[in-house]
DNA sequence: CAGGGTACGTACCGATCGGTAACATTGTCA
DNA sequence: TGACAATGTTACCGATCGGTACGTACCCTG
């Protein structure tokens, strides 16, 4: 009974999965908690429960693993990103409204390690580094989606607003790492709001 | 005639300096431009063009040699930061502009590298490391004053706005690095303003 | 001319870094 | 059942990591 279900089935993601898998998901828990230079493959494959040429025949290099995990979170950042648009169907505002809401509350919680991406930027700060590279694509991506939404909801001037709202994103990453709870991100939906408000209409001469 | 001047003195800060003092200026630009992890003590003394014995004869330890960098960067941030109040004396609101404004234009210039303490606290996430503790209680003090600052200019909720303008300031560090020349923190100034401008009166009920 | 304190360099330590050659084991399908 | 390909394992590489024991040149004071 117990060998009774087949053990090769490559739908039955069990606990113990195939070597690349594991290595891939431990290398994604170990870099974004510890950051990418503090960790060594050594270290990654022991934890996987693998060994070193496991790790090499499924990636050529260390550099090429971190990039492999970049673009994995940058992934999952976009559908953590997208997913309130599907509440709020042809309403920008309010999908973009509801994604700082949650990392309002993320970013100012105890723990919190901010965006891997972000932080592998400043990890790598050599443009030729491939983890810097993914870095900046994604983040390239992430103010041309943001322009586009302030687009969509009738800013007086969406790029300027849209750069305004990744500053203040950004700054909720990092300073989440800093403060931890009740950090200054405990403010970004706040702010947004106020920020998006007052960029709707012609800016006011001071 | 070429001694004739007295050696030792110590208020003669010719080129070749002391070892102690090479090396801490030699290990500030370079982990300040390369980062902290990415430099070993041996390319410190090598470019400073002294030997590891003289390091570890000024530094308990290459995290104590961090430790002092950081210290000195949130220094210097104080003068950077400090600097603009003397043209605007009991004038916060001017002061803080003047120097988001400058802020603004450093960000958004190419090799632009953030700021030292923000990229030590990503470096070290550990909050037992020293790097982490410099750094986080630079961002405290940073937090306090800006709030006393806002305080003062008579916002309406102060801490409430001073989180704001810290996300954007860490917004601005952070995005500087990933887009270079034109980057996101060119708004800073502007997104500032009106942010401050919407936040000295009630917020208007949405 | 001692003598001692200061300041610096030579040479080396064990540990860990990223990476690899050679071998053992396993699953799959004819 | 046998053969092949994929995957896992043991043991090791040179380079670099942070850190140190020890020797030496220098200068001021007596």
């Amino acid at each position: 009974m117990s060998r009774s279900k087949s053990q090769p089935s490559p739908e039955t993601p069990e606990t113990p999965r195939r070597a690349a898998d594991r290595i891939r998901d431990t290398a994604f828990d170990l870099f974004y908690k510890e950051g990418i230079r503090a960790i060594g493959v050594e270290e990654i494959v022991s934890r996987a429960g693998v060994t070193k040429p496991s790790l090499y025949r499924a990636y050529e290099s260390k550099d090429e693993l971190i990039a492999a995990y970049l673009r994995d979170y940058d992934q999952r950042f976009r559908q953590r990103f997208e997913a309130p648009g599907a509440e709020h169907p042809d309403d920008p505002k309010a999908h973009l409204l509801a994604y700082l809401d949650y990392l309002s509350k993320r970013a100012s919680s105890d723990g919190y390690r901010g965006c891997g991406l972000t932080n592998a930027v400043i990890e790598y700060p050599d443009p030729a580094h491939p983890a810097h590279q993914v870095g900046v694509e994604s983040k390239q991506a992430l103010r041309e989606r943001l322009g586009e939404m302030c687009r969509a909801m009738g800013a007086y001037d969406p790029a300027e607003l849209a750069d305004g709202l990744l500053l203040l994103i950004e700054g909720s990453y990092v300073s989440g790492q800093a403060f931890g709870q009740g950090g200054p991100a405990r403010v970004l939906g706040d702010t947004a709001r106020r920020l998006i408000e007052a960029s709707l209409s012609r800016p006011t001469e001071t």
